[in-house]
DNA sequence: GCCAACGTTGGC
DNA sequence: GCCAACGTTGGC
């Protein structure tokens, strides 16, 4: 099993809200590297819930990816601010996969508290800016669990 | 294929 | 709101 971690923006879309809906696909990543992430993602691989651009940013909850990727239909929405002209429904450029609530930390760990912690030093979050999905490494996730539960 | 111009992300 | 970092576009 993998371990992720997902950036959203809470005015868009915040871990209470997937918690109100239980499961939800994961749309707009139109990032190429973000959206090859997407696409190595297993059933059952379990995924850090981010919340970006805001006051504190901070990690704030989990989350459990139940199902692998599949075209993301805002691409074809005429409408949808994610739509996509380039993209066609043979060949499909953006992909989402649908994922669960599984907790919100009781205590989130914010980005301060990240660039604190020497176990944490080398998150992709931390060395590379503006990727959305990326990979978390065991080991940060077992030091992110034991801090946040 | 290079690279300048431009657009977006996201912390502050 | 600013701006650094970095991704994308498009002319050559």
């Amino acid at each position: 099993m993998r371990f992720w971690l997902m950036k959203s923006e809470p005015e868009t879309f915040a871990i209470e809200d997937l918690r109100r809906k239980k499961v939800s696909g994961w749309d707009g990543v139109r990032n190429y590297a973000a959206r090859n992430f997407l696409r190595e993602m297993k059933l059952g691989d379990q995924a850090l819930f981010y919340h970006s651009s805001t006051k504190a940013p901070a990690i704030v909850g989990v989350m459990e990816v139940v199902r692998e990727a599949y075209p993301d239909p805002s691409q074809f929405d005429r409408r949808s601010e994610y739509y996509d002209r380039g993209s066609t429904r043979d060949a499909p450029r953006w992909f989402q996969v649908d994922v669960r609530f599984v907790r919100a930390f009781p205590r989130p760990l914010t980005l301060e508290a990240i660039k604190q912690a020497p176990a944490l030093r080398e998150m992709v979050l931390l060395k590379r800016g503006r990727l959305s999905v990326q990979p978390v490494r065991s080991s940060e996730w077992a030091y992110i669990l034991k801090s946040c539960l």
